[in-house]
DNA sequence: TAAAAAGTACGAAAATTATCGTAGATAAAT
DNA sequence: ATTTATCTACGATAATTTTCGTACTTTTTA
């Protein structure tokens, strides 16, 4: 059970790469650039260091290599949960999920999905 | 419309203060000590830097300076839960309310108080 | 083919966060 | 009344995260 937990920075990176697949440096610098300047060599050392760390495979069999996440989304995803849950909530995933349904407008579908998932979890 | 950002060391902290209320800096190191080793000027500090960041209050008539959380915790926590919708969940709220609630064994009792908060905003 | 552009590697600065030691003041205990 | 414990203030260090400049190499282009 290895521990990830990427840092804000980081996750923007790897936003970039689950939306948009294997990408190389130039790639995701111009896509950090749409929300804030970057230079471009911070984004390469950002990538290189999350290689070194074991969040992103590389393929340098180009010039220009090409990386992409190694977690997948849902998963890392649900570790930033499971840690935030701890540090914000106290362990109450509970009053989360009070919490983000009351203040977020979800549409009629969105809640008829949740009672979907209540059900299934009510009949295990 | 103020912009909080507790680091994690600082929520730690607020924890304590809204589980306990007021409390001055011995309490809250003891506390802290439960989990892990922490100075008791590293506490000082900490709570001294919220103060001036305008996290707590001081009451300092007193020898021994009594602080207590200024925002409460559902509000800092709606704050947090924003940001972390964010950066994590890229703004997907639902995703991450049906995210908590598959992952964490929620009892049958805290499932109907969701089937009620479902209903109410139904109703609305 | 010489200049410009685009790439990586690397070191280090900057910024943020967390931790603590020491000094000095006040209160408590002996 | 001395000593011991407790408290604040403050500066400094450590640790972590973010950012970038420079050197060097390889393509591309003029």
């Amino acid at each position: 059970m290895k521990f990830i937990k990427p840092t804000e920075a980081e996750l923007e990176i790897l936003h970039i790469l689950w939306a948009n697949g294997s990408s190389s440096v130039r790639f995701v610098n111009e896509k950090l650039c749409e929300n804030r300047e970057v230079g471009y060599t911070t984004t390469l050392k950002m990538m290189q260091m999350m290689y070194d760390k074991g969040l992103l495979n590389r393929d340098d069999s180009t010039r220009s290599h090409v990386y992409e996440a190694i977690n997948q989304q849902e998963e890392t995803q649900q570790q930033l949960l499971d840690q935030f849950v701890n540090t914000a909530f106290k362990g109450s995933a509970m009053q989360l999920v009070m919490q983000a349904l009351g203040n977020h407008n979800a549409t009629s579908e969105e809640l008829e999905e949740i009672k979907a998932l209540i059900k299934q979890i009510e009949n295990k």
